[in-house]
RNA sequence: UGCCCGAUAGUAUAAGGGUAGUACAACUGAUUUUGGUUCAGUAUGUCUUGGUUCGAAUCCAGGUCGGGCAACCA
């Protein structure tokens, strides 16, 4: 019963390699650069090279793609590095392309000796206009024609400093008639008097992706260099670049990014949520970052979940986040301690029981026996949920109504006899007598009630705020609808319920990871929390076949 | 009207000339001391037009639609 998976189309190139004898084994990347935080999107990456090189035996280098000094920052490497290692991976070693600048800079002094990189005074506008169009060939400028001695002489001066940022580039010789427009003289090289997070200020000239990306794979040997669809266009010259090179022949595969519903997936747009103080920060747990998702409670084997049923091709996708909430609650079921919270109390007096107490036992999880049980403190008065109770409740109705009766979750079944309004009207207190014979464990009641209430002793009960998260959007395709990106941000997507009230068995649960609270959702300890006042993140809702089906109604 | 990439249920993803399958979502029912979980079942799909072939999602040609490409970003 080998119930074989089939192979995304990646995997079938580097099974084809393996098996042709190209390669012994397959090194592979994962290659951020460091200005933001990373996202879901990223872990698809991270998941398909580190999967790929565990599957197949190889290995992966973490390595930062460090060419643009301005943007790129310390704290985004500290990040990344523990996002990679949360998700479960290790890379064979942690790298940077400023690693190789000397190496990079040797390089583009072999391409001008062999005539094939000059260096260009234009401006930026002129390298532009002479450039053409996609449909428009490019025309070469005067300085193309420069000696590879003058070449030499120059490049080694933007080096040195000489030259102010923008005054000159060097660039690549190679067509500019290309349809391709990547190959209309490339930009290798440009001049940035900025300071770099690892070289200091060592250096002046940095070089553009295209020149350190597809070199620094071919430095590490790597053997299958994934990136996503927009760099098709790339693969030209990053072949062309380790061709006239003559460096090892890394090759470049390229699979469609991932896009999520109601979320944005581009570091530009999260920068922007943060900076804008539309949330709390990267890992604020609204984000599609990782570091937000594991505050929001995600588990990383959910997110590797995740990656691994959204499968990698090569055509646009837009995935329903429900998939991934799907994942979440797959793992939480099997590991949550099920906890019960009533966030909208309403007191309920059991008329006919005494006023003293009794401990219920009940189960951390009856999805895992092996999680044991817990006590639960049984009194006289109670608070169950306010939206379990209505005074003319629908058809098929399940919880308390007058005359109704239901079970109080692992305790008795209780019969509603009397409704409690103040004087404008509202409901303050339901009053219930309950069937002793019922107990839970040892009913012999025979009573069968179709609905069962979580429920806390008011006596017993703890106070906790409650952090109750929803989708970020209003939209599904954020990228694509109508308008700035931060129009269709749900306003209501964070929800405080600053004093719910909870069994008191939480107190001792601070060190637990998560929680299920009964009927509600999935929630964990937030970082904010402190002993006398604990805070939870909803990390997901329970699926609701009531909610939709009274919707319908 | 240049070049490149893509198109299979609502969303993703398989089938590599031979029964269109899987997951999520949807719907029906069973079980359930969580309207959770679990289980059983239902419905929905090959962009289009030709061609090759006994046979095409698959190979070929034309078309349509979607995406990308003219940053001293990656």
């Amino acid at each position: 019963m080998t119930e074989e998976k089939s192979l995304n189309f990646i995997e079938e190139i580097v099974e084809e390699d393996l098996k042709n004898g190209r390669y012994q084994s397959i090194v592979t990347r994962f290659p951020p650069e460091p200005n933001g935080y990373l996202h879901i999107g990223h872990a698809k990456s991270i998941c398909l090279n580190f999967g790929l090189a565990k599957k197949y035996g190889g290995r992966t280098n973490l390595r930062f793609d460090d060419t643009n000094p301005v943007t790129e920052e310390t704290e985004y490497v500290e990040s990344i590095k523990d996002d990679v290692r949360w998700l479960g991976f290790e890379w064979a070693n942690e790298l940077y392309a400023s690693d190789y600048f000397e190496q990079l800079y040797a390089f583009a002094h072999k391409l001008i000796d062999k005539g094939l990189a000059y260096v260009d005074d234009s401006t930026s506008e002129e390298i532009a206009e002479q450039k053409g169009s996609p449909t428009v060939p490019g025309k070469r400028n005067k300085y193309a024609g420069r000696s590879v001695e003058e070449n030499r002489t120059l490049f080694n001066e933007m080096r040195e400093g000489k030259y102010a940022d923008g005054s000159k580039v060097l660039r690549a010789k190679i067509d500019m008639n290309s349809p391709n427009m990547l190959m209309r003289d490339p930009i290798l090289y440009r001049i940035k008097h900025a300071h770099h997070h690892r070289t200091g200020d060592t250096w002046c000239v940095y070089p553009m992706y295209d020149f350190a990306h597809g070199q620094s794979d071919s430095i590490e040997n790597i053997t299958h260099s994934i990136c996503t669809l927009e760099f098709v266009p790339h693969r030209e010259l990053y072949d062309w670049c380790i061709a006239n090179l003559e460096i090892f022949p890394s090759h470049q595969y390229e699979f469609a990014r991932l896009n999520m519903t109601y979320t944005v997936m581009s570091k530009r747009k999260l920068l922007q949520l943060v900076n804008e103080k539309h949330v709390t920060g990267w890992d604020d747990p609204r984000m599609s970052t990782i570091s937000g998702m594991r505050r929001r409670g995600y588990p990383a084997a959910s997110i590797r979940e995740f990656c691994d049923r959204i499968g990698v091709a090569r055509r646009e996708n837009l995935i329903d986040v429900g998939l991934l909430e799907f994942c979440v609650r797959e793992q939480l079921n099997k590991v949550a301690l099920r906890r019960m919270v009533v966030f909208d109390p309403l007191k309920l007096v059991i008329t006919n029981y005494p006023e003293s107490e009794e401990v219920l036992m009940t189960d951390n999880n009856p999805e895992d026996p092996a999680a044991g049980e817990h006590g639960l403190l049984f009194s006289r008065e109670l608070y169950i949920e306010r939206e379990d109770f209505m005074e003319n409740p629908p058809k098929k109705y399940f919880r308390l109504a007058p005359g109704q009766m239901v079970r109080l979750k692992s305790a008795y079944i209780i019969r509603c006899e009397e409704v409690i309004k103040d004087a404008a009207g509202n409901i303050t207190e339901v009053h219930c007598t309950y069937v002793p014979e019922s107990r839970s464990g040892s009913d012999t009641s025979g009573i069968q009630v179709k609905g069962t209430l979580h429920w806390v002793s008011v006596k017993h009960a703890v106070a906790v705020e409650l952090r109750l998260y929803d989708r970020l959007f209003k939209v599904e395709d954020v990228a694509n609808a109508e308008g700035d990106f931060k129009d269709h941000i749900n306003a209501d997507s964070l929800q405080v319920i600053e004093k719910a009230w909870g069994e008191p068995a939480l107190l001792e649960d601070s060190h637990e990871e998560r929680f299920q609270f009964l009927r509600k959702g999935y929630f964990n300890i937030d970082k904010d929390s402190r002993p006398g006042h604990l805070i939870f993140n909803r990390t997901v809702t329970l699926k609701d076949t009531w909610a939709k089906e009274s919707k319908k109604a």
